[in-house]
DNA sequence: ATAGCTGGCATCCTTTAGGTAACTGGCATC
DNA sequence: GATGCCAGTTACCTAAAGGATGCCAGCTAT
């Protein structure tokens, strides 16, 4: 019988580890809502706003698929009209080194297709 | 007139810098595919075991996508039969502190949710 | 000779992500 | 009393991603 090889089983791992990160932040718009959100932008037409191009029905379903990974926070006050905002979670916080890496290889990527 | 608010401006700078990164990472194979070649596996078929669960017509546009971003390299070699490898590029370095940082989380999230 | 490997391509189909538009009910504003 | 804001929901639709299957041509090992 072969050898099992413990280089393609670490690496598999290592592929089934970034599936599980993907899995949770997939998408075109789950990363900048946590950023907009992380950023102190609480309420609904303001996270809206600040995002752009992002439609009420798309931010709903990205607000409540992070809301159940536990990334943000939803809360109604019960004011009148009832206020909601959104916070991010302090489980968000470790997303934000990885964050922080997206956007500084974006904008290194950008400048980059800009020298061409 | 309006005062220009300083921060919303670096945010929205900032998300689009993310959504550049997300247009050439994003999906649910590119990465994958990528710690693959980069450890070493350079032959499509065995990219193929590598990334369980793709398909040879997936496997081929997703390659063919990474190397128009220049992340990685094809060559095709004149033996008989002709062999073709693919390794990453240089470039693609810089994308590897971003996929150790997902691996991470990955597996500290995959834990997390075991614990629950 | 025949089975299997190589690096794919072609065709067809299903699924999902995402987009468009209209609408709600309660309050404030004009 | 009409308009507009808030926080969404609903129904419908398109485009893109992804999956299943079969095939080719040239080589190799049995």
């Amino acid at each position: 019988m072969p050898a099992i090889q413990p280089d393609q089983a670490a690496v598999a791992q290592q592929i089934r580890h970034l599936q599980d990160t993907l899995y949770v932040v997939n998408g075109k718009w789950k990363l900048p809502i946590l950023v907009a959100v992380h950023q102190g932008t609480s309420r609904f037409r303001d996270i809206q706003r600040s995002v752009p191009g992002i439609t009420t029905k798309v931010l709903s379903a990205e607000l409540k698929a992070l809301e159940q990974n536990k990334l943000v926070v939803r809360r109604v006050y019960d004011t009148s009209p009832p206020t909601v905002e959104y916070t991010t979670s302090p489980y968000c916080a470790t997303l934000q080194t990885l964050i922080q890496e997206m956007i500084a290889w974006g904008k290194n990527h950008h400048d980059r297709l800009r020298e061409e």
